[in-house]
DNA sequence: GCAAGGTC
């Protein structure tokens, strides 16, 4: 007798074999791993899928639309996925005449459609009719042995469910997108690679609405009364936003030639809690804050070190820390390591993490395995460092914060100013990321007169709401629901890429407001979540046996034909925009001639160069070096544009022959460095321009245009 | 050329 387990990824096919049996062995076969034993007769070898194997092809290319489709190996349709390929043959290899077939792959919609596809295209129909399903929700030796001597029945609904996700993600996403591009081709004869899709789109729809808002946003002026007191103590007007300009002046008369009397001390203490250990969406988050990593970038490193063995499965919403995972033996190992130690031996026993409310069946959170990395690049231990003081971090003690809260009188006007300290460090000890206030408390109590050095009124306005980075939408994504939390930074990368956003500060251009604008008209429902609603109740009523898989794709199909109809019949004027919109932010400068600068694309030199827009009137035309940026900022010489390029980034005048080594004019001075008191400077980089200190490199204080408005209070 | 989902 011979048994195949497929399961899911390589991770989960070690543990599973290693649950099963003491004496699984593990063997290779052109380099993919794999696992086998031998019981009472019985072979069973444990194999692996790599995720997904096979995607979705349109079965005849040469059709206009895509309705038709099929299923085709990963490495047949993207070369990057070649190590697919491995995976494939050693299940055939196996699979082969095996007389058992086990389906292991995680109890999900995806897990069940990956081994169903795997049986079915692998080792064939046969292998699929009579398959046993392990179903578990952790991969303990428990739930691993239970799910082995109690398998189910493969759910066809379930299968049928993951089929029609596939299937609908492709016929609205693949035909709408290509629809657009016709559009563009057949009034413009231009290619521009256009996208839109379940989940991009109402991501981008998001950033439209933010974009749009911060236009219409109409600032209100208003003032805050401040008192400079001795002992360099600020304190608050207590009526806080004033918005009467004549209500600000009589306060200010009110305080005229009057100390400051305290009135009035608060002093509490506060505990602060250690944090959560770390799921991919509050790594991405963290690390982006305390970094300035990508969540794409955070997610490739984060993988890396998961691969090498020095951290857990990253791909987790989990904020749990099962006793299973062996916390003790994680911490002595990782004890090795001095400066780890130092901080490991402060904790309290016994020891217990503070978790979060978020579960993941099938992953605890992201932890460090007590292996020791010999050899990281910067980027990659600043990265493994954070998931190691943060694990310490989670079994701290609570720290303790001293507030007070003064309230005084100037004359007969209240003021009133908070300071914040910390009286005992607990986990802020292990964790060095974050800064904490720590506060001076002056020596004061009630009854005391304070001189007041000055009293101003300070005219500010209100601000439109922040601009989303990518921590932050990331956020918002997981909050509506959106992407999972393995694609959601790719999709934002793929909106960078089809160049509809911008920025760190996420700013839409014309382009990406221009396809929200034509996809509300045209097709309104994939440009909301609500297609994410749609879809999930109908994969519940497919798995539920209400409604076949088939009758849904028909529906959807239906949907999509007349969306694509509707936009045949507009597709000049829609083409015509769209270029338009495209065109517009393309512009990276101006050109002597006072025409625009505009990036092109030269298909016979496959490469981007700059040209002006008033061509061929002007002829003015500039190579760019491979990776080059054009920035924002210009050249000291001949105010043409600076670009940044090659590694490490250097910068130089567009034009070439102008020979000013990147010398820009002069950044504008706004204001100081709260951290060493230098002059802050209005700088650019790759993502547009943002505040940076002059003591750069020392100082690497940064903040952005939008975050230095919202500071201006102080 | 195009989606979203799983994974090394």
């Amino acid at each position: 007798m011979h048994e195949v387990i497929i399961c899911e990824k390589p991770k989960s096919s070690e543990k599973i074999a290693q649950a099963l049996s003491p004496h699984a062995e593990k063997k290779t076969y052109k380099k993919v791993a794999y696992w086998e034993f031998e019981e009472e007769g019985k072979k069973t070898t444990v194999l692996s899928a790599v995720g997904h194997l096979y995607s979705l092809k349109p079965l005849n290319s040469k059709n206009e639309h895509f309705f038709d489709l099929e299923w085709i190996p990963l490495y047949d349709i993207d070369k990057k996925k070649s190590y697919v390929k491995d995976y494939v043959n050693a299940i055939k290899k196996f699979g082969k005449g095996a007389d058992i077939f086990i389906h292991a792959c995680d109890y999900d919609i995806e897990g069940t459609l990956i081994g169903y596809n795997a049986l079915k295209y692998i080792c064939g129909d046969k292998s699929v009719e009579n398959a046993l399903r392990m179903k578990f929700s952790t991969l303990t030796k428990e739930d691993v042995l239970n799910a082995y001597h109690k398998p189910i029945d493969l759910d066809f609904n379930q299968v049928d469910s993951g089929i029609a996700r596939h299937v609908l993600d492709f016929i609205f996403g693949v035909n709408i997108s290509k629809a657009l591009m016709k559009s563009v081709r057949e009034s413009t004869s231009r290619f521009i690679k256009l996208s839109a899709g379940r989940v991009q789109t109402p991501t981008l729809s998001i950033l439209v609405d933010r974009e749009k808002e911060i236009r219409e946003f109409v600032p209100v002026p208003y003032w805050m009364i401040k008192a400079l007191l001795e002992e360099g103590i600020v304190a608050d007007n207590k009526k806080g936003k004033i918005w009467d300009k004549k209500e600000a002046e009589a306060v200010l008369s009110n305080c005229k030639g009057n100390d400051a009397v305290v009135d009035h001390i608060k002093l509490l203490n506060t505990t602060k809690k250690p944090p959560f250990p770390f799921d991919l969406g509050s790594l991405q988050s963290e690390a982006y804050g305390v970094f300035g990593f990508s969540p794409k970038r955070t997610q490739q490193i984060a993988q890396n070190l998961y691969t090498e063995g020095y951290t857990s499965y990253p791909r987790t919403s989990s904020q749990k820390l099962p006793k299973s995972i062996g916390y003790e033996g994680i911490l002595e190992k990782l004890s090795k390591d001095s400066a780890f130690k130092k901080q490991i031996k402060k904790l309290p026993t016994p020891l217990k993490p503070n978790e979060g409310k978020k579960k993941d069946e099938a992953h605890p959170s992201i932890h460090p395995t007590g292996v020791l990395p010999k050899k990281l690049s910067t980027d990659d231990r600043k990265l493994y460092e954070l998931i190691v003081y943060r694990f310490i971090s989670v079994f701290g003690e609570d720290a303790t914060l001293e507030t007070m809260k003064t309230e005084l009188k100037i004359g007969e006007e209240d003021f009133l100013f908070r300071r914040k300290r910390i009286s005992y460090m607990g986990w802020l000890e292990h964790y060095p990321f974050r800064k904490v206030e720590n506060d001076e408390f002056p020596d004061i109590k009630k009854g005391d007169r304070l001189k007041v050095k000055k009293i101003r009124s300070e005219e500010k306005e209100t601000k439109p709401p922040a601009r989303y980075n990518e921590a932050s939408l990331i956020r918002e994504l997981e909050k509506r629901g959106l992407g999972t939390k393995s694609t959601r930074a790719d999709i934002i990368a793929i909106l960078y890429d089809r160049k509809y956003i911008y920025g760190k500060q996420i700013t839409v251009n014309q382009l990406g407001e221009n396809i929200i604008d034509t996809l509300r008209e045209y097709s309104p429902q994939i440009t909301s979540e609500e297609l994410t609603r749609q879809f999930e109740n109908e994969l519940q009523e497919i798995m539920a046996a209400e409604i076949t898989k088939e009758k849904v794709i028909d529906d959807a199909k239906k949907e999509v034909i007349s969306i694509l109809e509707d936009v045949e019949k507009s597709k000049l004027k829609i083409g015509q925009k769209i270029y338009d919109a495209y065109q517009e932010s393309r512009i990276v400068g101006e050109c002597k001639c006072k025409g625009n600068l505009v990036l092109k694309y030269s298909p016979r030199n496959k490469s981007t160069f700059v040209g002006c827009s008033n061509y061929p009137d002007c002829k003015a035309t500039y190579s760019l070096p491979r990776g080059a940026s054009v920035l924002k900022t210009t050249c000291e010489k001949c105010s043409l544009p600076l670009i940044s390029f090659g590694k490490p980034r250097q910068r130089a005048c567009l034009d070439p022959k102008c020979g000013q080594d990147g010398k820009e004019t002069k950044p504008e001075v706004v204001g100081k460095c709260p951290e060493c008191g230098k002059q802050l400077l209005k700088r650019s980089g790759r993502y547009g321009e943002f505040i940076g200190c002059s003591g750069f490199p020392k100082c690497r204080f940064t903040q952005s245009l939008e975050e230095k408005e919202a500071n201006k209070s102080g």
